[in-house]
DNA sequence: ATGAAAGCGCTAACAA
DNA sequence: TTGTTAGCGCTTTCAT
């Protein structure tokens, strides 16, 4: 069934069944409801592509994702969609399967330039208005879709700066306002479980640490900095290290209270699970001895006991704000270049412990993330 | 640049340019080169749609998902993915967003038919050859792509048989066998904490384990049957149930060995995570005093001490599985109504004692799943 | 081996 | 208010 049948059964020129279907036009009442009855009777459904042909518009978005796979990308893309279905623009996804091709190297990340263009191309063959890229680590990378020629915006990465719009959220800032949180609780002697040296956010969230610490006149002990390399074993063991002062420790190995730390700030959720491991295996208890935060807000944490202080990253917002982004220099190809950081939501979960009240266990309000964006 | 162009360029009809793209037709060496190289210095791309509108073929795959946030769903997507790539077809993804709609209810699941219907009109008018259903909870459901008039196949969720093809993985042998594992161990006194009741995996995953237990002879005392839920705290509470015969018990109510089960399966994995915490807070060691069984693969099972042992579903196969199927039917509208059973792969952590040898440390050799469907 | 030309289903300028 | 008509960029039949 086409739009000319329509015409046909209808007694009336294409030209006015297509003004009523898309309210162009000026019809009359008459006309538009025959043609709406005939059109409801058949079941015809506009050719979408037939359209976007002749209009040089498809309304179709191109997601360009690293890995569907790595944790964080489901929930921008399902900030996307919910836009999407708002704004009836329709996604195309295209996956480049990073994590396979890579084998879980943060190191590796580039050289994928080729692939990049193949799906850029093939993308831009199905008539794509933009394109959003999102990336599987949050980083600076080149700006890899500057040939496009269409409007582009990067989301959980960057390019630099100016060369095109992104959406990220501030480790740096949730970091430190984690770190700010235990302070405020009276703790002291805190120690520090980084991420991957090399990773960005590892580097940001500790400057953000850093920051809290010195504003309060504390010093970090070189042994109370470790790296974990976002991973739970090596987070557990650096954790027994610091709290024991040795490699692999046992409960007898604990260090004396007044050279152990009070509270450890890990900077992922996983590291923290391996503080609460070894904790366990210590034989100290979460937070009357040892308070723990996270990062990430993955969703165990909710079922830790005690709930673990973190920080949610504003993913689904992340994605609705790209697709606004990407609509905007769609509808106005003049429109700026736009690099926008959101903050981080802090979960306070019970994991920190309140040395002013004496009282542990804190309000624990977490919600998932507001979907109401 | 359009082909016109080309042909223009090259001073040749569009027909030629069209067989040099297409490699059909029979096309001079010389000619064939002369266009190549004007492709190749104007940087010309093909429009697909244009091709696609005369064809009446897309390419264009629609991915219906009840819900992307879902943990099983991104892997599926990839496993289409993987195969899209390799046959050169593009993926739209439609997202119902049921988990935001329905708010994490397993008994409201239906009653999206106009949802549903809205999508699938979205995806015919962008002339999709064919759609992919994957579910957000694996069920039977009405075959509500019904009036699509394209080939569908039901991913993760089925419909009664004979109406449309499917792919889905078989939770009753999976609990089988790791029961039987379990069994084969030298356990006889085995606990079950159960899911949803009005879920059918959890059916399913009951008859397998019941099965492996009556197949050893083997009887499942009422007050070892509990249900969990599928919620972590839940599981926890029914494991305290049954190892001390009490409502939150500590330590001190532990029943005496021969009144307890030296196995408990539960049916995913939260649960059994929650089966670790109730044997920690009771005292109990994994696997020496108690061992446990999960399901589902959870990511956090590779970094529980002891590994946990579980069943891993087939996620990346079934999506590659259910596109490879649709491509079938999309070839040939007669093939066969298809439905596919997976096995799982049973991970063979080492959270189950093993009473033959008196080992309970079991060889790990846990991979992911492997990509090469 | 190559070209002319008729569409695919729809939109939109222009005419009436 | 409605109709005529010329495309959008490509494929494909039928001639040559």
């Amino acid at each position: 069934m086409t739009l000319k049948e329509i015409a046909q059964r209808a007694g009336v020129s294409t030209a006015t069944v297509s003004y009523v279907i898309n309210n162009s036009g000026h019809i009359s009442e008459e006309t538009r409801k025959k043609v709406q009855d005939i059109i409801r009777q058949t079941g015809y459904r506009t050719n979408k592509l037939a359209g976007s042909l002749r209009k040089n518009r498809t309304g179709l978005i191109g997601i360009l994702v690293e890995d569907i796979t790595v944790w964080h990308t489901p929930y921008i893309i399902d900030g996307i969609n919910r836009l999407a279905d708002e704004k009836n623009c329709y996604t195309i996804l295209s996956n480049l399967q990073m994590v396979r091709k890579i084998d879980n190297s943060f190191d590796k990340l580039t050289g994928f330039q080729k692939d990049i263009d193949k799906a850029v191309q093939t993308l831009l063959g199905l008539q794509v208005d933009g394109i959003i890229y999102i990336g599987m680590h949050d980083r600076l990378m080149d700006n890899v879709l500057r040939k496009a020629g269409k409007p582009v915006v990067y989301c959980y990465c960057y390019t630099a700066d100016g060369e095109a719009s992104s959406v990220r959220y501030d480790n740096e800032k949730a970091e430190y306002r984690i770190t700010r949180n235990v302070i405020d609780r009276g703790h002291r002697r805190i120690a520090l479980i980084g991420g991957y040296v090399t990773s960005e956010p590892a580097r940001l969230r500790r400057k953000g640490f850093l920051k809290a610490l010195q504003e309060a006149g504390i010093t970090l002990p070189k042994s109370w900095d470790e790296c974990g390399e976002y991973d739970f074993q090596k987070g557990k063991a650096a954790a027994i290290r610091i709290l024991t002062g040795k490699d692999g420790g046992t409960k007898k190995d604990l260090l004396p209270r007044q050279e152990r730390p009070t509270a450890m700030v890990a900077m992922n959720d996983e590291m923290a699970l391996g503080v609460y491991n070894a904790a366990a295996e210590l034989g100290l208890r979460i937070p009357e001895d040892l308070s723990v935060t996270g990062f990430d807000d993955a969703e165990f944490t909710q079922q830790l006991i005690p709930p673990l202080m973190t920080a949610q990253r504003p993913l689904h917002k992340m994605g609705y704000s790209a697709l606004s982004l990407l609509l905007e220099r769609i509808e106005d190809e003049s429109e700026q270049v736009t690099n926008i950081i959101y903050p981080c939501r802090i979960i306070e979960g019970a994991s920190v412990s309140d040395f002013r009240t004496g009282d542990s266990t804190v309000k624990d309000d977490r919600k998932t993330e507001e979907n109401g964006t």
